[in-house]
DNA sequence: GCTTGATATGTTATGCTGTAACAGAGTACA
DNA sequence: TGTACTCTGTTACAGCATAACATATCAAGC
């Protein structure tokens, strides 16, 4: 049991069910989700929370992967171009994506005290923000949106 | 000159004005800008462009001032908790607020090519996401709303 | 005056995050 | 068989950030 958005579940089906999703979107599209990307990606389905690479890295130490840091790196970054994964820039973390297969904008609600991390819709923000970036002469081809504060566990413990 | 938005000004006379402003700020909300918090914010404002810590490290130095991290990193931390700048968390990075004053959600076009920094409004973008938080009941601090793509410079270059 | 507390500056030392550059293994294909 | 490409692994290093401690300044209260 661990939190996904805000509401604990049990999510050995959703570890599955995401791992099958980005075996056929990845033979679908010809690239390689070879073993130690699988393994990171498994890692971070099984932990369900933003991990930083270093971690990540230990887990794949033990899973007889290498023990440097580039081995996760890289791992980690082809997940995060396909998709697969999310970079919480404010946490230098990393965190499998909610709604793997679905094309969408994510936006990361970030609790300061307990560090949980939910993924939410920010397709408006998203275009809101689109349309006033082209009136700049912007082109947007990616958007990181990250609202920090209170989860709601949090916010009832100071309550 | 140097790019503020996408376009070219000189921005002598924004220096003056932004310090002016930190000044009144500071000393009606009973906060100090000391000579090295002043000095760090002047840095941001010559350059005018996101900066990382230890660049603004390196002519606080040349000041006289400490050369140890935390130095900077202090007056940093004093500077954008009281809005006076920006933190990039794309870049790791901090940048001079371009609407010292002004309460208001910034919004960041980073351009990936020539890694200039404009400030556009995000107000729009930042209700819709509380919205949608408040829905899952997250209290919604503060927002981090960060577009990465190509200025309007770099667009035509690439065309 | 003198103490106390709050604030700010400076240091040393260390830890976390990320990448460049090179070597080797495996596969696809002409 | 050789060549090109991709992936994995390494070493070495660069960049970002903070904990812990020492010192200085200044205002409030005895």
């Amino acid at each position: 049991m661990s939190p996904i958005g805000f509401e604990k579940h049990d999510h050995t089906h959703c570890i599955a069910s995401a791992l099958q999703v980005a075996e056929t979107t990845c033979s679908e599209q010809g690239i390689q989700l070879t073993p130690a990307r699988r393994r990171t990606f498994e890692i971070l389905l099984q932990e369900h929370r933003a991990m930083g690479a270093y971690e990540v890295l230990e887990h794949l130490r033990a899973s007889g992967h290498g023990s440097q840091p580039p081995v996760a790196y890289r791992a980690l970054d082809f997940l995060v171009k396909h998709g697969f994964v999310h970079r919480i820039e404010r946490l230098n973390a990393f965190i499998a994506c909610a709604h793997p297969g679905e094309r969408h904008a994510p936006c990361f609600l970030i609790c300061r005290n307990c560090e949980t991390v939910a993924e939410a819709p920010a397709r408006p923000a998203a275009d809101a923000l689109s349309v006033s970036a082209a009136d700049m002469g912007f082109k947007v081809e990616r958007v990181a949106i990250e609202a920090e504060g209170l989860c709601p566990a949090c916010v009832e413990t100071a309550a």
